[in-house]
DNA sequence: TATTGTTATACTCTATAACTATA
DNA sequence: TATAGTTATAGAGTATAACAATA
């Protein structure tokens, strides 16, 4: 059992909770944002790594989950391809479908890029305490939760 | 005072909650990104707007803030002016700078948007408890705090 | 004939280089 | 001569429309 003291733990008016949480999350990950390993990939191609997480997808799949019209997926698929994220493969058993999957470079620069901001929140929580970094464990769980919604 | 259940209150390894955290508010913050009013005015185009309620500021400016070439800002802000959303005048102390600001459909743009998002996030809200909101209000004040440094 | 993906062409946003106006 | 901003031109990324291959 943890408690938490009165100066941290004032009531706060619904709206001016979601106001204050919107700001510092869209501020914080404004920051986090900025710490990336290479100019050279745009925030559209990381985007579709990320998604390529997953497992491999076809081009129009990946279109429709990035809300992007097809061409711009084979350019972007194209891309990735000559930067060694990515690899293309038919698919057997379909011969007009292709199969887009991470390399191990693709999945090393995401794991880059994790770690890369990882780091940087990690120094900034130094400054905690323990106190804190409960509340801050209790926001992740809870935004977690919520974002599966 | 507050006391929070030993199911929320469970200590976290340093670098779990760090992990944990990153990526709940990037996840919540790429969700919130997407609450937009209107599809017309760019990542980019949102992001001068907003560097602009800090006041008036010179294109040379604005470039360097947004790590753009000034080349590019010109464009970016021509766009912005033409849309509406700001507005140019000339530095009467010298004839070679012009002061781009916020015009009102320009802030109320920018009202508009904060608002979309606090009510999305608002809706995710309703399906917490007291405790949990506090532990959301702690965190938001924490990453102020600590994204000021 | 419908579907998947790519190529053709055009528009926007970025860049570097060259130019104009002012200090 | 240096600085602030813009225009000239070129390279990505996006779009719609047209095309090729497969189901």
């Amino acid at each position: 059992m943890v408690t938490i003291s009165a100066a941290t733990a004032t009531t706060v008016p619904f709206d001016e909770l979601t106001e204050d949480l919107r700001r510092a999350i869209v501020r914080t990950a404004r920051r986090l944002h900025r710490e990336s390993p290479r100019d050279d990939v745009t925030q559209g191609q990381y985007s579709v790594l990320r998604a390529l997480q997953a497992g491999p997808a076809t081009p129009g799949r990946l279109a429709e989950q990035e809300t992007v019209r097809p061409p711009a997926m084979t350019r972007t698929v194209a891309s990735l391809d000559r930067l060694g994220l990515v690899g293309r493969s038919a698919d057997v058993r379909d011969g007009r479908r292709v199969l887009v999957s991470l390399t191990d470079e693709g999945r090393e620069l995401l794991a880059e890029v994790r770690r890369l901001r990882t780091e940087w929140l990690s120094t900034l929580l130094a400054d905690t305490s323990a106190e804190e970094r409960e509340a801050l464990a209790a926001a992740a769980r809870i935004l977690h939760r919520l974002s599966d919604s």
